[in-house]
DNA sequence: TTGTAGGCGTTATCAC
DNA sequence: GTGATAACGCCTACAA
């Protein structure tokens, strides 16, 4: 009876429309409620296509209507836990319209990106979104050409079939810094991302803004370059050890070096905050669980997801889309603290040790 | 010259074919490398590909030959940082023969399981990975008809165009708690998963397996459940406080759960290990970078995933698969200690009462 | 309301 | 080697 396999996939719609005594074309407007068709042949066509198993070729449907229902999703590393929020925004929003995400990653490179934004336009898609990316704009203005483009986490020129959503980056990385300023910190390190990263330059940026607006001279030995990553982080912070000893608060430009760092102090026997304060940037899911847990600055990723894909959507629709930048706000947790809370005159020589 | 947009998604191969002054036959074969070609042909038909920036429509393509080229994946949830590795390790394998993978979640619903599979199947995947899922083996071994199929984390009757990659939770959660035995706790709770879920229930039988083999009696109020998430492992370490405050370690079921469970602890302000030994499951990627990095079961998750899209690849090809299940590793890192080491009693009533 | 016929862009089977 | 020709499975005017 209800055997889903029964070679149902090689079951077509023509074979439906013999089943009923009915025209292709009717069954054809049955499937997609194109138009009025007497309750009579309604009824028979249901009946054979339930008897059947009959499920419509996706591909010659969509070879047939020129729409796939499909929608390009273009990120960095689909695995990393940063997107993967914004994954499961784009998806569940898509969800409803019927429309299905087409995840892939580029991991990082700009040629790869053009090549699978290229493998993407050549499947068809009815859209694509794209979560950062390195692709000129120039270039995206004429991809959107083939396809509505909505790019995530840039600014770019309002353009037809073109749309946009920019991260304050600036504005979060300067209330994370004036938070640490405001507990009374002065020598406060940074630990950058890639020079190349948009995110990772604004961040700084606004680093260096909150320092500049509180009157404290911005020095070079606090500043260390990573990757983004928590293995960069760890090594970012033993580098700081040395550079700048002094230090009493560190501000990663992302939670996956904040973990890192995490990690270095704890090896030193410092703790976190008593001894230095730490922030991250993004609020991953488990930076909420970390020992103690992290002090942020949260992107609503989920929401920045859902916000893409209803843009898509409007874009294909051939309406014109403003995406208003999303406000970022600091969480503030545990990591941080008032700078003299615990002078380290405090401590026994044990506690210093750790 | 190289504009990438040009209306380039309009060019048929046709088009080419005229052009090129050949026969679209000829332009297919080159395109696919199908037959030998005269070089003068070659040459002209690959300056028109190149001067009209041509790419084959993949739809066509896929519905004339019958096959896409695409393999679906079917996730719980894409977004799940558990699921992270096993993805990565699928798509970096499938790029090699020129598979594109289709990510799908079902959200752990068995409903929209059989849905997405369906799904898959309706735009004729040419294999399926499914990752755990909850769908019958018996139709499964149905569903296998359509496409070959690799289940990851389930043992199955071997059967044609039917893979499974077993993974031995059992052995995992027995050598886990036989280390917690060894370091000589006593009182060992264990946070379970969900009771439906196979991986949840192999690692409570591992655990109690360990408990008999060392003559220690199981004893009910140190079991208690939740649902793999970090916040039900929170919720579950402090009912354990109520129902078993003599424990000295916890094995959690997984690491998202052990993450909560460590924050329950720390806001208990009992130190980990010096009080209590914690271990976990999976070695999620930031599960290294927990302060103290976490001791757990390591599952090769990447592995596992490029085992699996080499699987897949296999079946296509009509060729018989068997998977040797993987072996699981403990990592003994900083969460556990020997029991004894710092007695309860060393402690002042303040460090107990958190 | 319903059916017919042509087309979507390729591949694949034939002859030549 | 190369070129017609018929699928592939569905959609969509157009006609009835």
């Amino acid at each position: 009876m209800s055997d889903p396999t029964s070679r149902s996939s090689n079951v077509t719609l023509e074979e439906i429309a013999r089943a009923a005594g009915v025209s292709p074309s009717t069954v054809s407007r049955i499937l997609n409620g194109t138009a009025r068709v007497s309750d009579a042949k309604q009824q028979a066509v249901e009946k054979a296509i339930a008897e059947f198993h009959y499920q419509p070729n996706v591909l010659a449907r969509s070879l047939a209507s020129g729409r796939t229902n499909t929608i390009g999703v273009l990120t960095q590393a689909i695995a990393s836990p940063f997107y993967g929020e914004w994954l499961r925004g784009i998806e569940d929003t898509l969800l409803d319209p019927g429309l299905t995400p087409l995840f892939v990653s580029s991991h990082w490179s700009p040629a790869e990106e053009a090549a699978r934004l290229e493998q993407l336009l050549a499947r068809r898609v009815d859209g694509v979104i794209i979560l950062h990316g390195q692709i000129s704009e120039e270039l995206l203005v004429r991809y959107s050409a083939r396809a509505p483009l909505v790019v995530l986490g840039r600014s770019l020129e309002p353009h037809p079939s073109l749309a946009c959503l920019p991260i304050d980056n600036e504005t979060g990385a300067r209330d994370a810094t004036a938070h640490l300023i405001g507990l009374g910190h002065r020598d406060i390190a940074f630990v950058a991302g890639p020079p190349d990263h948009g995110d990772s330059t604004e961040r700084f940026v606004g680093y260096q803004a909150a320092l500049a607006a509180a009157g404290i001279a911005f020095d070079e030995s606090l500043v260390v370059e990573a990757d983004f990553t928590e293995a960069g982080g760890f090594r970012a912070m033993e580098r700081l050890f040395e550079t700048a000893p002094q230090l009493t608060a560190v501000f990663c430009s992302n939670d996956q070096m904040a973990y890192g760092a995490r990690l270095a102090l704890y090896r030193r026997g410092l703790r976190v905050p008593e001894d230095i304060s730490l922030v991250g940037f993004d609020d991953l899911p488990t930076s909420i669980y970390m020992t103690p847990p992290l002090t942020t600055v949260r992107q609503p990723t989920y929401e920045i997801g859902c916000l893409a894909a209803r843009a898509v959507v409007q874009l294909i629709r051939g309406e014109t889309v403003t995406m208003d930048p999303v406000p970022l706000t600091l969480e503030i947790r545990e990591t941080t603290q008032r700078r003299n809370a615990v002078d380290t005159l405090d401590r026994t020589p044990d506690e210093i040790a750790g």
